[in-house]
DNA sequence: GTCGATTTGTTCGTATGTATC
DNA sequence: TGATACATACGAACAAATCGA
């Protein structure tokens, strides 16, 4: 299993300007429309290249988080771009964000999981190795996930899930249930029962958010 | 209402060559792990800088698309990745895979509906002004979604929606019903009218991508 | 294990086109 | 109109990592 946090073990230029810039418009609290310091002054205050700005200020703008004009300058477009890669994650996002990413990563759970039951894949009995819940949901996700036709449900949830465990969101819920049930529940087939468990986690995450 | 599509009147060299390598990696099928011309090869096949094919590898590399080490090349990481910027989609996108983006898309939209009719917001009688039955369906779901304390199921959405109907894909879909009868079912809060007609889209793209 | 070639990482200087006042 | 600010783009140079002989 290889480690999918570490993204390489020298840090590169370009993406450490691009975490200052997410930084920089996240604790100054820039809106839309807020016009950034020009490429020279920014590579004078990062003690870096213009390229090595100019490289950050590509991904940025290609993820709709900033917006430049050639003559005009450097815009904040979208300060809250969707599903922003786990290298640009700054350290810190606040629980509200983190609870939105984890009802979609659900969706998408949810969606495999009533997929899965319908295709009736005479699935066998599902060992799972890990002994964290989170871990092991996971790991169950995949192996019902990497048998469906549409592999973009699976591809979301493993967009999303590293970074909330990274992030500490999903250790503070609690459960009041073991993946055991769970993975009971769906081999009968027993939709009523997965639902009820899967919104428990929905309602884990709201009130864990305050 | 600005048009989406145009994101600029004059395109940029970093966006041409992004495509450009996007379709090489299409045309030619390369594989994960397959290793990419050298950066200076690269410009002098597009006739393009270094600083620009640079720019277009790093936006490419944070897509998981490419992977670049220093002293060892550029490398096909995911020819797949999910959720690819309308802007370096090349002209053709096979249907299989807009089928997979059609049925995310939707999955959100249902999720918009089913939560709107939950939340029970008074809603006033909705005036959809599109004729188009997609283009109304993707108003009324913009109305709805904005509403939601969660507005990543709308911004997914709207992430995915303008591109299928970019590439056509929407029009080739024949719905036996028309978008009042899904406004008069979501009024009536009827839920088994609306699972029938959501599920008759998905029905509808699957025989479509054959 | 060493050396040299290859290739990406990073920086700097310069020229040009565009926007703003 | 003109002047200034700014992004766009190119090319050269060197550093650092990788790989093979």
């Amino acid at each position: 299993m290889e480690n999918i946090y570490q993204i390489r073990s020298v840090p590169r230029m370009f993406e450490e300007v691009t975490r200052a810039i997410v930084n920089y418009i996240q604790t100054e609290n820039l809106k839309k429309g807020v016009k950034l310091p020009p490429e020279r002054k920014l590579s004078e205050l990062l003690g870096v290249s213009r390229s090595s700005v100019r490289e950050a200020i590509r991904i940025l703008e290609m993820l709709g988080y900033l917006e430049s004009k050639q003559g005009g300058g450097t815009f904040v477009s979208q300060p809250e771009p969707f599903l922003i890669p786990v290298q640009i994650v700054s350290q810190y996002m606040d629980k509200q964000t983190l609870k939105k990413y984890f009802e979609m990563a659900l969706l998408n759970a949810e969606k495999i999981i009533s997929l899965s039951i319908e295709l009736d894949h005479a699935e066998p009995i599902l060992q799972i190795r890990n002994t964290d819940f989170w871990e092991g949901f996971s790991e169950w996700i995949n192996v019902l996930g990497s048998q469906l036709e549409n592999d973009y449900y699976l591809k979301l949830w493993n967009s999303i899930f590293p970074m909330l465990a990274k992030q500490g969101f999903l250790d503070e819920l609690n459960i009041g249930w073991t993946l055991q049930d769970l993975l009971i529940a769906f081999q009968n087939k027993n939709k009523k029962q997965l639902d009820t468990f899967l919104s428990q986690l929905i309602k884990g995450a709201a009130s864990s958010a305050d």
